[in-house]
DNA sequence: CTGTTAGCGCGTTCAT
DNA sequence: ATGAACGCGCTAACAG
């Protein structure tokens, strides 16, 4: 592979001389700059970030940690960091943790081995001895989805989203009304959905079963297992279902459908994420849009503050939509 | 940042002696291997990758080029390769092509830039420019998706599969079938679909009309107008249609439907992806499956016997699966 | 305007 | 078993 050597030598100037039009600082005469191009045309000449790195101590890159890779939320995600990133010339070095808290630091461990200028945290659970080692990571780091302490985050509204989704059942004139949710480890999605929930229940006193509640993880099965639980222990059964999730949710139609019931007639449903299939599945699915890539965006410009300048640690709160739809 | 100059000094060893106990090498007596490791743990020391690789060469990450980042096709692959290449220690540089050849081949110098070891490329179109930096890249390239000449490229098997789709319908008893492709500079998506669909039609003596055929992009609306095209000029109309995406499809049933007619009664469907979206529209899409994943693991294996031993290119074809469901 | 010198952080002979 | 010396490819400080 040339070097910046071999092009100095073809041109015969010194290294230094190379480097100026390269990075055109400085004046170089026109003579030396053409001599200098002609090598580097002539050979294909790519200088290496590597090194130069080493040298300015900057790499260019950002690590972003994803949960999953290959799910609509990541993917958007992504898309709106590089949107953002991609323009000050930034590349993003892809590590997926696949939900494992362990691979989730090792990675942190990594991204820091290749010297990244950033990192961008998609995490799930927000473990101790992830947020110990996220303080003292020597690189700025932001997380996103969900709040870590001392920790630069940008959060979704979790709690007001689940609650207005409550309350929006409520209007409609429910009163029974079934809630499947995820572990509550998963402090955004399990927990603060649920309180939102239980919260909005109770301000309207309306009471909640226990069999009214169940736990899913982040299929479509498992919403459809959910639902069958319920459906099955119920007592009473319930006029409305709200999943924290649209995966979720389109497996609670799922077994509803199959059962028979007639969507919203019989039943409601809800769901979180506004994820494609919510829109083209029959009926159509009430949801709240998270907006996922302005919230990349949104992310990717909150690292390039804390790159830029060494300043505290923000928190923001994105902001939602409701997307009624027809299956309520 | 702490170095292995900081490392020696605190153990009061030479750095040659740290980066033997770092790589385990030759022999380090017990004690001073103490020393390096208690000093590693006091301070959170951890090796740049980056100097390392300025020497050895190597930077165990591999850039891989998508045309769209946020497509379901795009996460299922890069889950792939990395499913196969975190296992040898390789990491993914991201690059986001936006289906432009200009930013394809950006993409191909910002990566040599970064001396990454292997490149995967999820090429759009096959432009000849394009053909040649990469045949003049002195890094181990595979393509994915398109066959590009001199290169190592594994494709789908488009041809075949259109062919199957089309001879599904026809042994259905259907004789007047739409076709909805995209631009033929996509070879595999414009030409070899279309291909397959005219070869079939012809082999089973019907005949083509004009005006059953049309072309879209990749996104439902413009699915949804391209059978609104049809269905508006068409003096007879096809009994069945064929998109060449699952997207497409599903715009297509959208017209159709608010058409008010009856699918797959009136009128039969079919797209290509296997798309999560496919299976859960109502009626559920006939449509192939690509196995995504596994293409993007047969890709990365593909390069990592590239990057292993420099042998030629090679070519090879990956099967696909036929998904019959209610929309024929 | 240009070259010399001196590292950036690390691995690797080659001595000892 | 250990260290000195050198170089990977590049930029920056300093002279001239």
């Amino acid at each position: 592979m040339v070097t910046i050597n071999d092009i100095a030598k073809m041109a015969s100037v010194s290294r230094t001389t190379v480097s100026r039009v390269l990075n055109n600082s400085s004046h170089v005469s026109k003579k030396a700059r053409e001599r200098v191009l002609e090598a580097i045309e002539k050979t294909g000449y790519i200088p290496s970030e590597h090194a130069k790195g080493l040298r300015v101590k900057q790499t260019n890159v950002v690590g972003v940690i994803l949960p999953k890779i290959s799910t609509e939320t990541s993917s958007r995600v992504v898309n709106g960091i590089d949107e953002e990133l991609s323009r000050y010339g930034y590349q993003i070095l892809l590590a997926n943790s696949n939900l494992e808290l362990k691979k989730e630091i090792e990675h942190l461990k990594l991204l820091q081995s290749r010297r990244v200028d950033g990192i961008i945290l998609m995490a799930t659970n927000v473990d101790k001895s992830l947020q110990e080692e996220i303080k003292a990571l020597p690189i700025p780091t932001v997380a996103l989805g969900q709040e870590i302490p001392g920790v630069t985050s940008v959060v979704y509204d979790d709690y007001h989203a689940a609650c207005d989704l409550t309350q929006l059942f409520i209007n409609k004139g429910h009163r029974k009304i079934a809630f499947i949710g995820v572990s509550e480890e998963d402090k955004a999605v399990g927990y603060l959905r649920k309180k939102g929930y239980l919260d909005t229940m109770k301000n309207n006193n309306l009471s909640v079963e226990d069999f009214w509640m169940a736990q899913g993880t982040f299929n479509i099965t498992s919403g459809y297992h959910a639902m069958k639980e319920i459906w099955e222990t119920s007592s009473e059964r319930p006029t409305a279902v709200f999943a924290v999730t649209d995966r979720l949710a389109i497996g609670v139609m799922e077994y509803l459908q199959e059962k028979g019931l007639n969507i919203p007639k019989d039943i409601s449903i809800a769901g979180i994420g506004a994820s494609e299939l919510s829109k083209y599945v029959r009926p159509a699915l009430t949801t709240v849009d998270y907006f996922n890539n302005e919230a990349g965006k949104v992310t990717a410009r909150h690292l390039l503050d804390k790159m830029l300048e060494e300043n505290e640690s923000k928190k923001s709160k994105l902001g939602y939509r409701l997307i009624e739809r027809d299956s309520l």
